[in-house]
DNA sequence: TGTACATCAGTGAACGCGCGTTCACTGATGTAC
DNA sequence: TGTACATCAGTGAACGCGCGTTCACTGATGTAC
């Protein structure tokens, strides 16, 4: 019955439950993916009644988009950190983005899951992280491709890097000894590209 | 209290039931999604009592693991039938991969997502159809490619199909005003290449 | 062809569970005077 | 500096819900003789 922190005993008021709630979120998270997401497991860690939640969230799918609007702007931040700007390269872009996934595979499904879907897409602020994020990719992109072209680029990149996150977080191939090196290997046929008989040697 | 069909009148035997519960399951996967499977959801909608389907599958696992099984069966039978194998052609078996998701959104979300995938991994069925649909994908590969660059270039095909598919079928971006256009488009792009600054411009 | 009976495939009632959420409450905090 | 009191942030108990699953049962089927 202590506080689950080593931290100063438990005092009647938490001073920073809202920011605790959180951090017991993302972890809930991490361990049993967006289905495990319960107030009642999250109020349990932290220490708490689950209706002291209530005071600092309106319910459930709040939380959850407190968490996703964390998600998004780590994963933007990244992506500008990312030393993919420097020179058009989108490699390093790619690799950070698959990076934040691999980091935060739990976190990374909530975003871009179906689960609370209805929920992110109505908040604004997860909009605009979302867009920033998505600004970035095309950035990148507008150094070197006519801007007709840049939109059908950019989701191609997209898809190439959520589909192969997703494809590592969920475990659906064996990824070797480096994945690292694998991710980078694949992310190279997105420049290179894959010769298609139909273009080689076909008229069209 | 009629049975969901307007088939012949409700008899004490069923008589197919365990197919009637996986359709059940099917109508609720595309319905509400994985997490909306319920043995007693979809009992009530064969409109028979819960503990009639133990008589047919050892609980709900089993439920999930026999409906991802039927969507491996048919994917893989979608990506076999594809004119891919013509010539080598890669795009009709990436348009097959995407049209399967995108008809079958809930069922795919099943098949690759995280919820059943412990039991999926352990069901051999769904192993070795699973690395059926891999192989149509190599074979493919294989008339172009050296042998030892098949590997990357089947994680990249399958990253980029599987991604751009969770992609539509999450509603993630606007697809436009034809959304087949679009897919080929992308798919192309895996032949093509995105051309890098580093490959056009520097020495490496 | 008729009947006894084993087997199969259903039934309704009940179990315990964890959940989100609401309620009336109480303890702690901090501000006005 | 001390005190009254409004406000804030917690509490435990309780609600109703739907779930998976188990149980003892019963109706229907089909086979042996």
């Amino acid at each position: 019955m202590t506080t689950a922190e080593n931290g100063p005993p438990a005092r009647y008021h938490h001073g920073d439950l809202r920011n605790a709630l959180l951090e017991a979120g993302r972890v809930l998270l991490e361990e049993g993916g967006p289905s495990a997401l319960s107030i009642r497991e999250i109020a349990r860690r932290v220490g708490v009644s689950a209706p002291a939640a209530y005071h600092h969230f309106s319910g459930l799918d709040d939380i959850a988009v407190a968490l996703a609007e964390q998600g998004f702007a780590e994963l933007a931040e990244r992506l500008q950190a990312a030393p993919s700007n420097v020179n058009g390269q989108l490699a390093p872009a790619g690799m950070a983005y698959i990076a934040f996934a691999r980091d935060n595979p739990g976190l990374y499904r909530l975003m871009f899951g179906e689960g609370f879907g209805g929920a992110f897409a109505a908040d604004d602020r997860i909009r605009a992280l979302r867009s920033q994020a998505y600004e970035v990719l095309k950035d990148g992109l507008s150094r070197r491709l006519p801007a007709g072209e840049i939109g059908t680029a950019a989701l191609f990149l997209w898809s190439l890097t959520h589909g192969l996150a997703l494809l590592m977080i969920d475990g659906q191939f064996d990824p070797g000894t480096d994945p690292d090196a694998l991710v980078a290997a694949v992310l190279r046929l997105s420049g290179k590209g894959l010769p298609t008989s139909a273009e080689r040697t076909d008229s069209v």
